[in-house]
DNA sequence: AAATTTCATGAAAATGTTATCATTGTCTGA
DNA sequence: TCAGACAATGATAACATTTTCATGAAATTT
């Protein structure tokens, strides 16, 4: 039978509440019954019961995660800058797989919520009109990461991701790219629709039509970059410039344009997004935009332990800077 | 204030046992009554408090999961697999980073128990003797993943290291290569051990000498690839292949092959290890091994479910199939 | 009609802590 | 010498559930 406090008492011949100081370590007991009750500790190997103690203070210490896909890089990093925030405070972390789907998200957050974490930290590229009032009301604090809710209500972190998406295509515009083709999320969503208006706003500004066929739509990894760049070079349309939502994107692109005897970057230029490792090491070299998804989630998480241990209420929304990336795959000047 | 089941029962005009009973789907209540409550949970929002159930019920439906890092994507698959299963049969998972730190080690493993998880899943490269008794010890069922302790004394999921390396040497000798480069880890661990005992081994049999110079020694990624690769070509050594730990260790050399204007696999043949999705994009294309990390988090979780709830105490260790992946960078017959 | 079974429900104990309040000495200062 | 302060400790009431046992009513069997 697992040891409990009340074994831990009669070994040191001193009451419960006595050993529950001790181990709390609170000041107000003598330095022998201390070292007597230390003693029966070890002896007895007794560890604390963190649930009967979270239902007694009302507080778990726990931090649930609520994350679309683990296995996505970007997000792993993420969550590995929460983690280390919460190695420092004490805290631990619920993860919770989204999948992109509005049922898994409600399942997620009441688990979450039935768990008693302390506080809860959404990671996602969109955030419904319907999910987000359902975060408004719930019981554990909230912070956002990578989305925000347009209003404002709900703390969150993340980059500009138009402002981001601006710069890169003013980048292009500036080295000479005229014909732009996007390749793009299929679905919808805040982060994807925030960031084919940076281009579209750059693009406005320096006078460029963006074809509405150069807009393309289709599953946001490697193949799907493989696929979209393959049929649009079966179009038959000019381009000059591809910019795609992500690094995978950009890499299938590249491969499937090579596929077809393209050269990237003299016949075609492509710029990626989210910077992963391999893009310094692939061939060529990804232009890209840089988030600190580490710092992301660790400020994400900082924010929210400070939410859950002061009684701060008002909501703050964090802009963490992003960089950009210039790298081979969009040079310079236009070949 | 939390609404609690006294509130319901309150209500509902019933005990708090009637709305336990219905809360947690037991049978022996009458429909109208049963009805009558739900009214009442869907009126006063009533969520279930986990914490207080756990502490009665003596179960959390919690694995806790221990991973060296958790930004390195062969884990996050394997922490995938675990997700999934998790998610059918209502279980929940609290990470905790290990960070190949003994002292973080024996940190995690003490809250993960303290937090009564039912089940733990210990991920790692190696395992101590020392902590092998720890884990021996702990009142959570436990399963180790990709690592096993030699005595087989604790269940373990992963695949024959040993085997694998063998194969991919053997391969190397049937296509006629003769002088092996080996890059491997600076510390020597379980997984890193069984590798090169692997290689040996088959260089024993066809006869063939391993040069100790030519086994290095460093990080584990990119970079380590790069300045194993550079360092060795600097030697002057002879060798015409290169088996590395693993994928990343496998692109840094390539790279570093061609910044010294050596051709892959023309010049230096080159094998990874673990396929990471970029191993069939990346130019050449790796030659590697296959080790279905969803499936083994998945076997691992499955087999710790099934540990927490009947109490079957044997341990078992079950051996997951590995594929040799055959691409470009280390061709069939040596050029 | 009596005895037995079944069904629906409630009261209350138990889960392992923490924290409040009370108690017992011991010491300090007038 | 004694009131008061203080230090160390213990009893015990929460915390929000589940589950056992008891109870009474209704249904079924003898």
């Amino acid at each position: 039978m697992k040891v409990k406090i009340v074994d831990v008492a009669r070994e040191a011949n001193v009451s419960v509440a006595t050993v529950s100081r001790v181990v709390n370590n609170i000041p107000l007991v003598n330095e022998e019954t201390k070292e007597r009750v230390l003693e029966a500790i070890k002896k007895t190997g007794y560890k604390p019961n963190a649930i009967a103690r979270s239902l007694k203070i009302q507080r778990t210490n726990t931090l649930g995660i609520m994350i679309p896909d683990i296995s996505n890089p970007l997000y792993t990093e993420m969550v590995r800058g929460v983690e280390d925030i919460c190695g420092i405070y004490n805290y631990n972390i619920i993860l919770s797989n989204t999948d992109f789907s509005p049922e898994k998200e409600h399942e997620s957050l009441d688990v979450l919520i039935e768990k008693q974490c302390d506080g809860i930290i959404y990671i996602g590229k969109n955030l419904s009109e319907e999910f987000q009032e359902t975060l408004k009301n719930a019981p554990s604090e909230i912070v956002l990461g990578c989305v925000s809710d347009e209003k404002g209500e709900l703390s969150s972190v993340l980059i500009d991701n138009e402002s981001a998406a601006y710069d890169l295509a003013k980048k292009a515009i500036d080295a000479g790219y005229k014909n732009f083709a996007l390749f793009y999320d299929r679905d919808e969503g805040f982060v994807n629709r925030k960031r084919i208006d940076g281009v579209r706003r750059a693009l406005d500004e320096a006078g460029i039509e963006l074809d509405p066929e150069l807009i393309l739509r289709g599953n946001i990894n490697v193949k799907g970059g493989h696929s979209m760049m393959t049929k649009l070079l079966e179009s038959g349309k000019e381009f000059d410039i591809v910019m795609c939502m992500n690094d995978q994107v950009a890499i299938g692109a590249i491969r499937a344009a090579e596929d077809a005897g393209r050269k990237v970057p003299d016949d075609i230029a492509v710029t990626g997004f989210n910077d992963y490792w391999i893009s310094e090491w692939f061939d060529p070299k990804i232009t890209t935009v840089r988030q600190p998804m580490y710092d992301i989630g660790a400020i994400a998480a900082r924010m929210l332990i400070k939410m859950c241990e002061s009684d701060e209420k008002e909501s703050r929304t964090i802009t963490a800077p992003y960089e950009i990336v210039a790298r081979q795959s969009m040079p310079e000047h236009a070949c």
